[in-house]
DNA sequence: GACCAGGCACATC
DNA sequence: GATGTGCATGGT
């Protein structure tokens, strides 16, 4: 996928950036008060909605142990008890904690510290982390930190391929730089534009019956 | 009761 | 490399 100055790819996504701002308004991502609590969201969000998540993250905040050092220091077992309602508890406190451990290791337990870091080779160590994948690491990279990378989910590659877009086999990286490639390098663009995907997914563009009065069909 | 939700790692072929 | 499976609660 290489930068070209006239692809078709960047009209129509620049037309379906438009189209769904226009529709939806600004989304406000993501949201949390600061670097941290948002880290923490991006892991215990994996396949699991942000509902169960943002409860979760209101009660570790209430019982003020929403910090790295804190939750570091928290046996499983409690930690575990803690998120359970955010499903796959253990499995989430685990990653959880060896996102600490990577934090505490390298940065001091500091955002602030891992913020010094270069995009490139951050993302490379935060996929080192064990259950840190390419979605977590990237909303990591641009909700917390504001990176300039866009974030590919389960809801983008729907409704890029229900618009016939890409097609069903196309892999996390072939959609990141489809769309790095073709819009403006942009830290607000990307976050919002993103949010704006998972809200058309949501609310439209669903798994069945296929779209529902989607609010691009008069575009594309 | 089935289906879905802001994934990821690991086993097996 | 690709395909399948476990992880688990909560809302619709």
């Amino acid at each position: 996928m290489t930068r070209s100055r006239n692809s078709p790819h960047q009209q129509i996504l620049s037309d379906i950036y438009k189209r769904l701002f226009g529709y939806f308004g600004p989304q406000e991502w993501w949201p949390g008060d600061s670097p941290f609590e948002i880290a923490v969201g991006t892991i215990l969000t994996q396949n699991t909605s942000w509902r169960n998540v943002e409860k979760v993250i209101q009660n570790l905040k209430h019982e003020k142990y929403l910090s790295a050092k804190k939750l570091h220091e928290m046996p499983h077992n409690k930690l575990a008890s803690f998120i359970k309602s955010v499903g796959y508890f253990n499995v989430k406190a685990k990653r959880l904690k060896n996102f600490l451990s990577f934090l505490s290791n390298h940065y001091q337990g500091s955002m602030k510290r891992m913020a010094t870091a270069g995009t490139v080779l951050l993302r490379e160590n935060l996929l080192d982390v064990n259950g840190i994948g390419p979605e977590t690491a990237d909303s990591i990279l641009l909700y917390a930190l504001e990176r300039p990378v866009f974030v590919i989910d389960a809801y983008t590659k729907r409704v890029l391929r229900r618009h016939g877009i890409v097609s069903d086999d196309v892999t996390y990286h072939e959609m990141q730089e489809l769309l790095q490639n073709n819009l403006p390098e942009d830290v607000q663009l990307f976050n919002e534009y993103h949010a704006l995907f998972v809200m058309v997914g949501k609310h439209y563009c669903k798994p069945k019956p296929r779209c529902d009065s989607c609010p691009l069909e008069p575009l594309l």
